[in-house]
DNA sequence: TCCCTTTCTTGATCTACTTCAATGCTTTTA
DNA sequence: TAAAAGCATTGAAGTAGATCAAGAAAGGGA
């Protein structure tokens, strides 16, 4: 949907279905930014001239309605712009004060149904981990040690 | 200025100095979540309701413009909120996705002028790293290799 | 100036997580 | 239904960075 290099210039509201978004580094590695479940918002960096550093895709079929941007953010609820900075924000710190269980306990907790839709090599890039780590996490936490 | 637990109702835009915010995880660690120089917004999470996770202290005698929140953003610049959406993203993708010393280096190159006016630990706290990887990582720099 | 406190550095050890490699498990495609 | 392709699991070994401890600098305040 979106590709980086693109000119800034969209919204995403989706209405139904989930879309994900990820940046890819210098190695070629995904890393999944956020997950956008129905009514999230999806909105990649904000001055409208920005080149984005993200890659947008629909992990099922969704129905997505797309803003045009015209330079600002004006048009956007503020209390959906609140919550994404809210979210963002607790993800920072997140990344920095919780190790790797922690931080899928609480995915787990704050997205239950997500874990069920995405395959786990998704859900360990957004945690910040690899495929194996995230295996051996769960497979510690079935056996409820 | 705001402690944990407030009731989250200000917003502050620096107008001289250096505002810093942190949270403090439940070791009693302290993590700098951001700076906020000359120009910037300082605000905590973003529903007018919500509880706050964050602390902000003054790192140099400050001038602050404290506006109260009605509710709503609506009455801070859409430019800057969107500076702050991208910085903060930005921030999450570099956790992820960068060595201790690349976001080190990142850091050094954004804000250089912060690099002069804050103690080390509170550099490292803000990468995400402990004060002693910090230390060998400009010795790392300085020799050049 | 000397003391006291805080910050920075350096070394040694430890650990959470990575990477690599092999195997089994699903899901898809033909 | 078999073959292929992607995903998950498990083991073994490597590593970035944490933690602990102790000394060296670098402020402040009296």
């Amino acid at each position: 949907m979106q590709n980086k290099g693109d000119l800034n210039t969209k919204i995403y509201i989706v209405e139904k279905g989930l879309l994900c978004s990820y940046s890819i580094d210098k190695k070629g590695k995904k890393h999944v930014f956020m997950f956008a479940p129905e009514g999230w918002l999806m909105v990649d960096a904000c001055e409208a001239t920005d080149v984005t550093d993200l890659y947008i895709e629909a992990l099922e079929t969704s129905l997505v309605r797309i803003e045009h941007k015209n330079t600002k953010l004006d048009n956007i609820s503020p209390s959906k712009l609140g919550k994404r900075i809210a979210t963002t924000q607790k993800r920072v710190i997140m990344l920095m004060s919780a190790t790797a269980m922690e931080r899928y306990a609480h995915f787990m907790e704050t997205y239950p149904d997500i874990t069920q839709k995405v395959p786990q090599k998704m859900i360990a890039s957004y945690l910040g981990i690899s495929p194996e780590a995230l295996s051996r996490i769960r497979k510690e936490l079935s056996t409820h040690l």
